[in-house]
DNA sequence: GAATTCATGTAACTTGTTACATGATTTA
DNA sequence: TAAATCATGTAACAAGTTACATGAATTC
């Protein structure tokens, strides 16, 4: 459901094709919600059985035609309806591959942990990384589409997967002390 | 995938019922990992197929039979090799509601936004709430099933979900000074 | 008397992933 | 010459959600 409602959110900046919207889902949505091109092709078509976008064929030279989809009236509404419209519970359900390892780390030497850790803790910063670079994007593209107001909203969205992933950082590095200091006190017993 | 893997190293701590599965998440993996009742069926019949785990029928006075699962020889040697080879990334994608509603903010009142982050707040709050009491439980259940050991590897996987807990709340309240800041001036500005 | 707990599931549906297919143009 | 980019999608599959069905026992 959520990916259809931010198509139409990111259509109504703007008529994109889905290729266009995979991009941008990339570079900034990504952070909350990401889409497979294949995904948003789906939903593009059920958007458009239901009415809420409509297309329009842009021929390109040397290139494969454009499919340049826009938001409707009713499209516009439906949106600005599920927008307005809160679910009681605003937690949703998390699903982290990574923590499911760690519950079961005994099974694993703690030095593998720690190896794991730190690989985990690099991505994070890559991460990071990339979300300064989010930053710059989300400046340039609020003047693009000639809507500098957005810019405010869309930096609450990022700061939050910073401090999210500031804390990833904080949370591995603690655990790497504390699996270093498990392996030293074993070590001792051992010798 | 993820989910089959988690119940069977859940399997491997003693044998359960779909029943009693479901419990085990909602109190303590579900901080990381949810599972609906219907799935947990549907996935130890998958795994029964692939000869993973194998069950035996319990019999219950006034109560409905039981059918207690356990993890074959099988479903051991999978569950061990999947558990030791971590992907090349190990940050998932993540997906949040609330923070597309956010993304899109400009479409709500400032007023709003306040009144839906302090209700996140507050319902954040209550997760961390739980999230104390599955900490007892965790050591309980460590003795329960004779697996001191294990009460490690739970804690560093509760203290990312309590980590992450915290940072939201910080940031949700940082949002909700801004969102103050912002429509105190503006009001400047109209008066 | 109504709701919750225990215990099983099925069916229908939605959402997300992976692999495949096409084909020109541009860059390394 | 291989790959990436642009641009479309389809097909098959995996995973997750919601609704429905049964039925006794217990608790409010």
């Amino acid at each position: 459901m959520s990916l259809q409602q931010a198509i139409l959110g990111l259509l109504s900046y703007r008529p994109m094709s889905g290729y266009d919207l995979k991009q941008v889902f990339d570079e900034s949505i990504n952070n909350f919600w990401s889409a497979q091109l294949s995904q948003i092709y789906r939903d593009l078509g059920t958007l458009e059985t239901k009415g809420y976008v409509s297309f329009q064929v842009e021929p390109q030279a040397g290139r494969p035609d454009k499919k340049v989809y826009s938001v409707t009236g009713e499209g516009e509404e439906a949106f600005q309806s599920w927008l307005t419209k809160f679910p009681e519970s605003l937690v949703g359900p998390i699903r982290d591959e990574f923590n499911i390892r760690i519950f079961f780390g005994s099974r694993l030497s703690d030095q593998e942990l720690v190896f794991q850790m730190e690989r985990f803790t690099r991505q994070v910063r890559k991460l990071l990384e990339s979300y300064k670079l989010v930053n710059k994007i989300i400046g340039e593209y609020a003047k693009e589409i000639s809507r500098p107001e957005e810019k405010f909203y869309w930096q609450l969205t990022l700061k939050r997967g910073i401090m999210m992933a500031e804390t990833s950082i904080s949370w591995a590095e603690e655990c790497i002390k504390e699996l270093k200091e498990k392996f030293q006190k074993e070590g001792e017993v051992d010798g």
